[in-house]
RNA sequence: GCCCCGAUGGCGUAAUCGGUAGACGCAGCGGAUUCAAAAUCCGCCGCCGAAAGGUGUGCCAGUUCGAGUCUGGCUCGGGGCACCA
């Protein structure tokens, strides 16, 4: 028996043991009930942080947990490693991001063993590897075959100076983060996944998910939008038509008001816009304004409202009065059909429009109790549809929301002018990246055959390791190398697509492929449906991938089963576990120019009372005094990280994954303590 | 701006159905043990107050005999908003 507890010795020979018995291979055994227990894959940024810990922690006690109890367990682990910060990397270190993702692995799979997690290493793999990333090229032919992948124009964040495509998260106040250039919306012809085709299909089976937190459900729900309103054409007065019955059509969820529309909206990229634009330099000074900034939509949503009139008038489809069409920048082309009704007695946004713009306000809508309706001044009740009843709407006068929805329906399509309709918010997802670390699309353009996708004999399309990163554009542009082929339809001189796949791609099906990860002449086979059947039993993962993540695997799910991939498997997660975050308290100085210097929790020494309140806390450096800040999420930018390294050089991995457990339930944050720690040894 | 979540001692939290707020743990304080320390054990530990007592679950209202819990309205913090992963 020694007197001091030394855990890298005892550690390590557990460990070991582990490895050569193979404690943790999962072996198909149809003998026993199985256990899939997922933890989301890492990003191999370069070290593990306290929230990967926390995260295979938690996987593993339940891992364990369930081997006691007489399950098959499989706990895998691999890695998410296409992605923009190894060309961000490469650009700042002059490495390849190849190299720099396959040094982090190695690295952070060290520090993965070291905490003694009971993982299937031999299932492991990562994304950026050709012999993985050549099965979603593959699928990826299929479904182009199937028209379940096609191409149109999407809208990308262009910086004017750089020449280059940005990240929502390298657009910063609407300027390129390197260049500083005013960021601009162009459109670019790219590939799109019809994820809407399965809307319905994802709505419905997120009620057979009660292993999911009902936060996550909802979220899933809103996101997916279903809404039926009434989908309706305003025709165009005949001096403005191009074509004899050219309409404008919009969709909206409130027809009960169209007795109220004083004016329509289109988005700027919209055709009329565009058409209106020709012969007036306002408007298209205009337009030309509102293609500044990026497309986030958070920045769409909360810039100031603009308008401007295009001069085209449409003939409102009940009445037949004239209502002018106007510019706005706050319509967005990709949702509907880009064009709104505007009712601004009832709809807040209108309102405010209608007040800067000075257009009329049409009282449609009153409530019981309610008598004065400001032209002035917003309140609450003028969107009220629970309440509200019609009035100044002609024969519509009386009824209520759903009965006026229903006449006023019925009346247009007897107009063959619009008709009910079911409207998703969902929007087929657009997966091609300018971008160079990703999976490259396999297609051939060719001038005579077109799109061409590459037959499977000539898969897989390779990604080349060693190039140059410039941060302007991706290398594959000007690799002749790379981009110089031949149809393989014609023969003909063609040239390679040269976009790479959003890599969510990658982790919308990783978890199939740990079941059979050493096939090479498949996607996936029978031994899925073994780990699979009835969903993977847990996933663990941060609540930050509650919708796109979780979406799009929810959908690759269901877009194998019916590629005839894989059985019908229902949902890919039984259980969801969303962690919560790890947070620790900041420290920092005030600097000149109110700009803060963060200081780091380890370099601190925090000063209590005699009740153990803190009262200060000084830089063990200098001894002077710090600033206690909030508690918040460890992160680069608050400089609180705490590295776990440390923790487990010091105390051992068993004290790290103690004190992870305890501090906090796993779906809630969790708040660093060194002093709590100190207590788990 | 929109969707979702949260707020209870110095800290992490508990209170299953609307019925004693603060279980359990960390930190802190006091004591025992020890030459001394570590470890261990015992006790104290929301706030104000000498005590009696008062007060207290982010804020403002409401429902109720009774609200941390239910309802309405806010404030603050967090996650997401489709090219961060």
């Amino acid at each position: 028996m020694q007197d001091k507890y030394t855990p890298a010795d005892i550690e390590r020979a557990a460990q070991q043991h582990w490895d050569q018995t193979g404690a943790a291979r999962a072996v198909e055994d149809a003998t026993k009930p199985k256990y899939y227990c997922l933890s989301m894959f890492p990003y191999p940024s370069g070290k593990l942080h306290m929230g990967h810990v926390r995260n295979y922690t938690i996987g593993d006690v339940l891992s364990r947990f369930h081997k006691m109890q007489g399950y098959n367990v499989l706990q895998p682990m691999g890695w998410d490693a296409f992605g923009m910060p190894a060309e961000n990397a490469a650009l700042a270190n002059n490495v390849p991001p190849a190299a720099w993702t396959y040094q982090n692995i190695d690295y952070m799979r060290t520090q993965l063993k070291s905490l003694g997690f009971a993982i299937d290493w031999e299932r492991e793999f990562a994304t950026c590897t050709p012999e993985y990333y050549r099965w979603e090229q593959w699928l990826f032919t299929r479904l182009y075959e199937k028209g379940l992948v096609y191409k149109k124009l999407g809208t990308v964040n262009w910086d004017p100076v750089d020449h280059t495509v940005l990240a929502n998260e390298q657009v910063i106040d609407g300027r390129g983060w390197r260049s500083g250039a005013l960021i601009e919306k162009r459109e670019i012809p790219m590939y799109y996944m019809k994820i809407t085709a399965y809307a319905e299909e994802l709505l419905s089976e997120l009620d057979n998910l009660p292993g999911w937190p009902d936060q996550v459900r909802l979220m899933q729900k809103n996101w997916i939008g279903k809404s039926t309103g009434v989908r309706f054409a305003f025709p165009l007065a005949d001096e403005f038509a191009k074509t004899p019955d050219e309409k404008l059509w919009v969709f909206t969820t409130r027809a009960d008001t169209i007795m109220g529309v004083t004016f329509v909206a289109v988005a700027a990229e919209h055709p009329l816009a565009t058409r209106a634009a020709v012969d007036n330099p306002e408007l298209a000074n205009f337009i030309e304004e509102c293609k500044k900034g990026g497309v986030a939509e958070a920045d769409i949503a909360t810039m100031e409202k603009k308008g401007m009139p295009t001069g085209i008038y449409v003939s409102h489809p009940l009445t037949g009065e004239q209502v002018e069409v106007w510019v706005g920048n706050y319509v967005l082309m990709s949702y509907g059909d880009g064009a709104v009704m505007a009712v601004p007695a009832h709809d807040e946004r209108d309102f405010a429009f209608a007040l800067k713009y000075n257009l009329p306000i049409r009282q449609v809508v009153a409530v019981d109790g309610e008598t004065s309706f400001s032209h002035e001044s917003w309140a609450e009740w003028y969107a009220d549809k629970q309440r509200g009843v019609l009035v100044n709407s002609g024969k519509y006068d009386g009824l209520g929301y759903e009965a006026a929805v229903d006449a006023i329906a019925a009346d247009l399509a007897a107009k063959d002018l619009g008709d009910k309709k079911v409207q998703f918010r969902l929007r087929d997802w657009g997966i091609s990246r300018q971008r160079y670390w990703g999976c490259p699309i396999p297609i051939i353009h060719c001038k005579s055959c077109g799109d061409v996708p590459v037959p499977d004999a000539q898969l897989p399309v390779v990604l080349p390791e060693n190039v140059e990163i410039t941060g302007a554009g991706s290398p594959l542009v000007k690799m002749p190398e790379f981009y110089e082929c031949k149809c393989p339809k014609c023969g003909a001189d063609a040239r390679r697509e040269t976009d790479t796949m959003d890599t969510f791609f990658e982790s919308s099906w990783y978890f199939l492929r740990y079941a059979c990860p050493d096939n090479t002449t498949a996607m996936v086979d029978e031994r899925v449906a073994y780990w699979c059947k009835g969903g993977i039993d847990q996933y663990i993962g941060g609540i930050e991938h509650a919708i796109l993540h979780l979406l799009y695997s929810r959908f690759f799910t269901k877009l194998m089963r019916d590629v005839g991939l894989i059985g019908d498997l229902g949902e890919p997660f039984a259980n969801l576990l969303t962690q919560g975050m790890v947070v620790a308290p900041t420290f920092y100085r005030d600097l000149v120019g109110g700009k803060k210097q963060w200081i780091n929790p380890a370099d601190v020494d925090v000063v209590t009372d005699e009740r153990g309140r803190p009262t200060g806390a000084t830089l063990k450096a200098d001894g002077l005094p710090v600033v206690i800040g909030g508690t918040e999420k460890m992160s680069k930018s608050k400089n609180n990280g705490v590295d776990p390294q440390a923790l487990i050089d010091q105390y051992g991995a068993d004290t790290a994954r103690l004190f992870i457990m305890f501090a906090s339930p796993p779906d809630q944050s969790l708040e660093w303590s060194d002093a709590g720690v100190e207590g788990a040894y």
